[in-house]
DNA sequence: TATTTTAATGAAAACGTATTCATAATTTAG
DNA sequence: CTAAATTATGAATACGTTTTCATTAAAATA
């Protein structure tokens, strides 16, 4: 039994059975009326040939593929990203659609990427760590293909999002510091261009503003090189921080090596450092870092039941939602009194 | 304008532009003769429409989908593997094809994912960290849909598959643990049923061995927390092992963290640990892990190109090839007389 | 200019399925 | 036991392309 590519198609399959080729195509689509007779003829013959139907071809006529586009930046280098990606996958697939997967650079435009998704009729379009432009999600809506995106918004467009409480997670971080009686905070920005590390430092600016209380600042571009190297210039000043935030965790870690290892510093008792996102090795005893964990299996369900959702429905208006994140207390960074390494903080909003 | 779904064909580009469907066709496949007049014609109606070709449509008739399946397990808990994740879909997108990915676990059985990549007419099947059953694979094979794994191979089957020289791996890890004076070594497995595991023991034992050294032997299932607790039962024996090579990277990570901050000892001068793979965080000043590092361009390049081929060309005969990794000496090992942290040692094959 | 060669075009067929519609077989009701 | 309702079936069509083939237009040659 030999084959040449996949040459066996429903017709060859009727063909064995004795039926006709839309027998085949009832008794494989759980649709329609079929004998329990053909049915097993049928699945029989298949069995037989080695029959699989042919998506592209149940496509063509159905108009549904199945399918939805995945696009997400940052996946080597942000751990956070990689977990997203998995989870996405996994609920995409138990939930019986197909990826079609794109890995993108942060900054990378989607303008040659989004046509390919639309030539392979992807049903709905999920965007993490990227961004869309506005006019090009427009389109993508207007075709009647939905997109959803984690942790990126694009003002005023027509799609749905799911974004970490960004915001009031740096608020929490600058109360925390401020009452742990840190005086001279940095915050370590990731890139300029994210809403994600823009959204964090208006939020802790927010607080420490409040309290006329000046910050340092600095920028990582979201990596732990960049982070270290960060770190040095700023604990190398002559007028030093005492804690230091940071737009992620990868970059929180970065900092900790550079002070603890680099610069001999304790941590916290000379300099204290929050990250944000909670991975897995924030947890790590080397590490030990106070962040704000991410709602990532909520912003995973709750896009993904979204995107879906809008698909059988394309007359839904898109939702957008801010989800609260938490704050981890380990051993990091200087507490207020009462607090110690285990507790966790749900957000106030 | 308004769309409903994806309704605009061809057709009604080749209305608009005045021109037979064909020559839309034509037009937009960068084959076959068309005039620059009609071209421009028909680009300028296909512009206003918003007409994309549907690839769907295309696939039933050119018979090639451009589309790959991608199955990859451990993407989680195992950052080498997100990183081959990363390099193998950017490959495939710069060499024009399309990713459908399965994430799976690493035990999973592929016998559910199969049919449905199937289905979809993918033209070959990328697998990693994941194991394909030799039916299986040879069931691909026979349909015309060529396999390449990484990683991972099955004796016998006809498929493709590129490994790193586990075997001679940890070769290179015992020789350097004798010539650095070590007594006493131990061997912390990932999961008993994969053959990376599996051959990097053997190579390492087959050195040890020779010298008539017994070792001592832990499974961590490939995670950090699972090889943390190795460490901990390992080390807290009366007659604990002065050197710990671990399967991965990241039990190597955890066994230090459980030497230094869970019972306090000196690496490397107390105990020695070397792990594999080479991820990033090894390299951080927190850990300096001594590893063997996998020629991870070179795995990825080298599959996704066999597996292109093997689609050009399904005649031709799989390729399995065994590429040598490199050590890289940092500080968590001590080392024999005249070699240093910095040193990059290639393979001796 | 007449003739041959080449390029451009449109009509029609094909890809492999789902689905509609008419018909045949079966079951249920009367 | 017949009539009516229901279920099962096959023939034919449609989905949106690419491709073949015949034809026409244009260019190159004589």
């Amino acid at each position: 039994m030999k084959h040449s590519r996949n040459s066996v198609t429903s017709i060859e399959v009727a063909k064995l059975a004795g039926v006709s080729q839309s027998s085949v195509s009832r008794a494989f689509s759980h649709e329609g009326p079929v004998s329990v007779k053909t049915r097993r003829k049928v699945l029989e013959a298949a069995r037989k040939l080695g029959y699989q139907p042919n998506a592209m071809a149940r496509s063509l006529i159905t108009r549904r593929t199945s399918m939805v586009g995945m696009v997400i930046a940052n996946v080597h280098n942000n751990p956070f990203y990689t977990e997203v990606l998995d989870l996405l996958s996994r609920k995409f697939q138990k939930l019986g659609q197909k990826v079609m997967l794109f890995i993108v650079n942060r900054d990378q435009n989607l303008d040659d990427i989004l046509p390919q998704l639309l030539e392979y009729q992807v049903e709905g379009i999920l965007v993490t760590a990227a961004t869309l432009s506005s006019t090009m999600a427009e389109e993508c809506e207007r075709w009647g293909r939905p997109v959803a995106m984690i942790n990126r918004y694009v003002p005023g467009v027509h799609a749905s999002w799911f974004c970490c409480a960004n915001y009031e997670g740096g608020k929490m971080v600058a109360k925390l510091l401020l009452d742990g009686n840190h005086q001279r905070p940095a915050f370590l920005a990731g890139s300029e261009d994210t809403t994600t590390s823009i959204d964090r430092e208006r939020g802790f600016m927010e607080i420490l503003n409040q309290e006329k209380v000046e910050a340092l600042r600095e920028i990582g571009e979201y990596t732990y090189q960049d982070a270290y190297d960060a770190a040095i210039r700023l604990l190398d000043r002559k007028d030093p921080p005492d804690a230091i935030f940071c737009a992620n965790d990868i970059m929180a870690l970065g900092v900790m090596d550079a002070a603890k290892n680099g610069l001999g510093l304790k941590i916290p008792e000379e300099v204290s450092i929050i990250g944000f996102d909670d991975i897995p090795m924030s947890s790590w005893s080397s590490y030990s870092l106070t962040t704000v964990r991410q709602p990532i299996q909520r912003m995973v369900d709750a896009s993904v039941e979204e995107l879906l959702n809008r698909i059988e429905n394309p007359e839904r208006e898109p939702l957008q939602e801010v989800i609260p994140g938490e704050l981890v207390i380990r051993g990091s960074a200087r507490m207020p009194g009462g607090l110690s390494s285990g507790w966790v903080i749900s957000q106030d909003r």
